[in-house]
DNA sequence: CTGAAAGCGCTTACAG
DNA sequence: CTGAAAGCGCTTACAG
């Protein structure tokens, strides 16, 4: 309402006595100027207060450096970690994040509507993490040259790079660790059930049991919710027969579970039940829970996410990359 | 790079058959368009598949509808919660958030430095929330119409709002509760030094200790962090004559120290020592835990955020608002 | 209600 | 290396 006062490149220009163009030129990294008009223009620049307006050099650029980034929910801790350090790294290469928070439940056509939003700001990238799009909205990305990374999720869609990790993998690891440990009866907690993250780290679980000759024993969803993993720990384990292990799908929820077993069912980890969780949030490592877990290279994930925005802003034609870290086992007290 | 096709204004207009300021009316709400016209319209950029853009409308009307939100660091899950929040609430306003972590440990400068960065992209707000900017910064803004509120910070800068919690009267709740259970060796465990939740949380304590005829029994600093109240913790209950009761600064240390008691110390909560913490954040309903604190009223204060904003965004002239939100008691186990 | 025109603050070929 | 000029995609008085 009130923008009192704005100095523009003109008047810098004016005050300076050069051309305007000069003047973009001296605030463009790389652009040619001679030594002493820069310096004219400078003191001029600072003499004046002037900011170059980022908004009007991104309509003439088509260029905002600025990337949305759409999270569902910050509940789980993985995703702060993940946006702090996605923000820095992105920082650095002179970007910033115009955040977008989706309400979680939401269908596909509501994301949709929620990105349109912001592709009206002129994103140089997207990137979404624990989020899906629709089909026909990544074409439109892809039609409109902005390249998107879904972070965390793997969906085969046409020109929509994907960054996570080894799911099927660490779901192995997972079903190893509790073998290892003599574990027979062994229970899963399943994230959201369309979830590509939950539907790797189950298939990586009863893989690996199969090989060792066993099957799953007992098997509840949590929704990747902490409320969600109460009641599925609750049904699992409030039985006669329950289960001596159980992989949790995330930390999230596993840290719900480890609450539940001991408050609710008296149970004690591990010697009653062994339980081992996905991520390596920070709390897993905090003493009242001690949760063994598969740790995900959140910063191998977010440098990989960064670099493949940067080559794709730079060179249209960039393939699509399907990148996946490897994940590793983080042995604590819960196993 | 690849800004492959990008529907405008005026090929709306061409294609309906009308002015391009009759297809900018049709979407500005609330100008005057024809019914006719406007169908017109609406079928043309149906079929073009057209969408406003947004930086070139902020360009001209000088408003972008983007909020910089600021913030040190998201590892206390009290932010994560609240910019959360504030995202959606402001997304209901039909707002924005760029996101801008600073690296927490930053000088003022840097601060002011990253904020001069948002400032190029126009935002029509700023929300500072547990970091603080210099008072020349805090007058730039001023002078150029944005307003700047600091969120869960107070700080006499001119023509800053702020929005927090009564802190003073948090920190006497926290005396009370202590004093109630029986503990007469009261501990303090500091935030920042410098911040003013600190402060004022200190300062409440120690007036409701005074006129309970105590004086503070041991004091450290955490730092807000979660290994600095680890170390608090084990300085001050180290030894052997040690507190019956602590205040800590903020749940994200609360938890840290009851952690450290308990897996380090081998004490027992609140049998051996009562500790009540500050914010509620979800992590201190956690069995585990069960941690008794003061709540802030998170979804009051991001409220009053937006509405400060929304009405600074109107009207230039509004004068200073200085929130102070109410806090409580939340009882739970460790006291 | 509608259109022509100017302007928002920058960048970028194009000549020189 | 430098400047004049056109243009980025929109909005907004101003006339009609």
């Amino acid at each position: 309402m009130s923008q009192i006062k704005t100095v523009t490149l003109s008047e810098v220009a004016q005050l300076a006595q050069v051309s305007t163009s000069a003047v973009s030129r001296t605030f463009t990294p790389g652009a040619s100027v001679a030594p002493a008009t820069r310096e004219k223009v400078m003191q001029a620049a600072r003499k004046l207060g002037y900011r170059p307006n980022a908004i009007a050099r991104t309509l003439t650029t088509k260029r905002s450096r600025i990337i949305g980034v759409v999270v569902s929910y910050l509940q789980n801790q993985f995703y702060p970690v993940v946006i702090e350090k996605l923000s820095q790294a992105l920082q650095r290469h002179g970007y910033h994040v115009l955040l977008f928070i989706s309400d979680g439940h939401e269908t596909g056509a509501d994301v949709d509507d929620q990105l349109m939003d912001v592709m009206q700001y002129q994103v140089d990238g997207l990137v979404l993490a624990s989020v899906t799009l629709s089909s026909a909205l990544a074409q439109g990305c892809q039609a409109a040259g902005v390249p998107v990374v879904l972070f965390n999720r793997v969906v085969p869609l046409e020109g929509v790079h994907a960054v996570a990790s080894d799911n099927v993998a660490g779901g192995r690891m997972a079903a190893q660790a509790l073998i290892e440990a003599g574990c027979r009866k062994i229970a899963y907690i399943a994230g959201l059930e369309d979830a590509s993250t939950q539907i790797e780290r189950e298939q990586g679980l009863i893989a690996r049991l199969q090989e060792a000759g066993l099957s799953l024993f007992a098997r509840a969803s949590g929704d990747y919710s902490y409320q969600g993993a109460c009641n599925a720990a609750r049904t699992l384990f409030g039985g006669k027969n329950r289960p001596d292990g159980v992989f949790v799908a995330n930390d999230h929820m596993a840290l719900a579970v480890m609450d539940t077993l001991r408050s609710e069912l008296n149970l004690r980890i591990p010697e009653d039940v062994a339980v081992i969780g996905f991520d390596n949030v920070p709390q897993s490592a905090w003493p009242a829970y001690a949760l063994t877990t598969i740790e995900q290279d959140a910063t191998g994930m977010v440098d990989a996410t960064v670099e493949v925005l940067m080559k794709s802003v730079n060179q249209s034609d960039l393939s699509v990359c399907r990148i996946v870290k490897p994940v590793r086992l983080i042995r604590r007290g819960s196993i």
